[in-house]
DNA sequence: ACAAAGGTATGATATAAATCATAAGTAGTA
DNA sequence: TACTACTTATGATTTATATCATACCTTTGT
């Protein structure tokens, strides 16, 4: 049996720790692609989780409404960067939203798959932990940095991240609005636009 | 056999999924507790992750030097806010450090007994995911709130903290320096000398 | 074509927060 | 005792950042 996965840039999160066979075979039947527009949410802050997904392609923001009432952005993630298990076995349900910024893909997997697996094949369970800890111990440490950086490092971080780990080249169009810049960094919009002009005079 | 774990009061992150007899057994002979006086260091950020360990009694603080070389505080946590698997399978070496801020009593464990336990026994890996995504799920939560709160929401968050979740009554001895907060908030340490002055006159 | 809504832009002003300076209290220690 | 280092404290000043106001541009819908 063939199972297209085998040429997904991302199949190492799971081929390494499944047998041939039966167990391959059950996670590729269950497996479904879904591609997503530029724009469209993906997962709903509050919603019910009901299934497995992870990024294949493309990119994704996690946002929050966060206690204060505002929209933050928590996040900009590229695949690897993404995988929701997160809250999967903590939560019923997602504390986060995510939305595509541009066309992207995503696998969906019945949750209760994912469960067994974890639960009969111990490598399975150590990739997960190691794959979603690795994904959330960077968000967590750029979420540290926002912190004690000023507005200038806040921003040039935005910037730079885009351009170094995205489209690695200076000319890109930015694939967020300075509003969203804003409500990652915890900046006001207008500070963010003065310093962005700032940049490019510079 | 009897395993004084068996009164441990957060014995419920492994207890649960180990069954009687060999395994508990192997769990209980695995296991080193270690007093810890105030103010001294538990984990050094940088040194070889050896050991699983976890608090079970007292308060301690997760700190870092970041990359622009300020240390930098990143949570407060009592038992079942510190649990080190995080970094185990997804690095070699920690990548924050731990000091204990009260007389602390910490269990470790040799790092193979838990990896075995995980690979062997899925009602534990699935436990383990659980504890450890709850706990970081609440740093980071913490964090993100951290960058959009002004000056006095960040100081009060701290001392509510200690109020609500810490000691449970308004008299209480502030178990962290006016710095420490200023290394946790992201503020000067004026600051937060000012903001402490002013709440206490209010 | 037009209006409406949202994004970008910039100036003027007000407020938030850092920095600089100084001093008093407190603990360790020679 | 006196010295040092460190924490807390407060005032004066500067700098960083938010807010308010206005305008132009682009997109969307009618």
């Amino acid at each position: 049996m063939i199972c297209s996965c085998q040429n997904c840039h991302i199949k190492t999160i799971f081929f390494e720790s499944l047998h041939e066979g039966e167990e391959l075979e059950k996670y590729c039947n269950a497996r479904t692609e879904i591609t997503i527009p530029a724009g469209k949410r993906i997962i709903k802050q509050g919603d019910k989780i009901k299934s497995f997904k992870y990024l294949q392609d493309g990119l994704i923001k996690l946002h929050r409404k966060s206690k204060s009432g505002n929209e933050q952005i928590i996040s900009f993630g590229k695949p690897m960067d993404f995988v929701s298990i997160q809250n999967v076995f903590s939560n019923k349900k997602y504390s986060y939203s995510v939305t595509a910024l541009e066309n992207s893909t995503i696998c969906v997997f019945d949750l209760s798959i994912i469960t067994d697996l974890i639960r009969s094949n111990g490598k399975f369970a150590e990739r997960i932990i190691e794959t979603t800890n690795k994904a959330s111990n960077k968000i967590l440490s750029n979420s540290l940095d926002m912190i004690s950086k000023s507005m200038y490092g806040k921003v040039a971080s935005v910037l730079l991240f885009f351009q170094e780990k995205i489209y690695f080249t200076y000319g890109f169009d930015l694939p967020v609005s300075r509003k969203e810049i804003a409500q990652y960094s915890g900046l006001s919009i207008e500070t963010v636009i003065r310093l962005i002009s700032e940049f490019r005079r510079d």
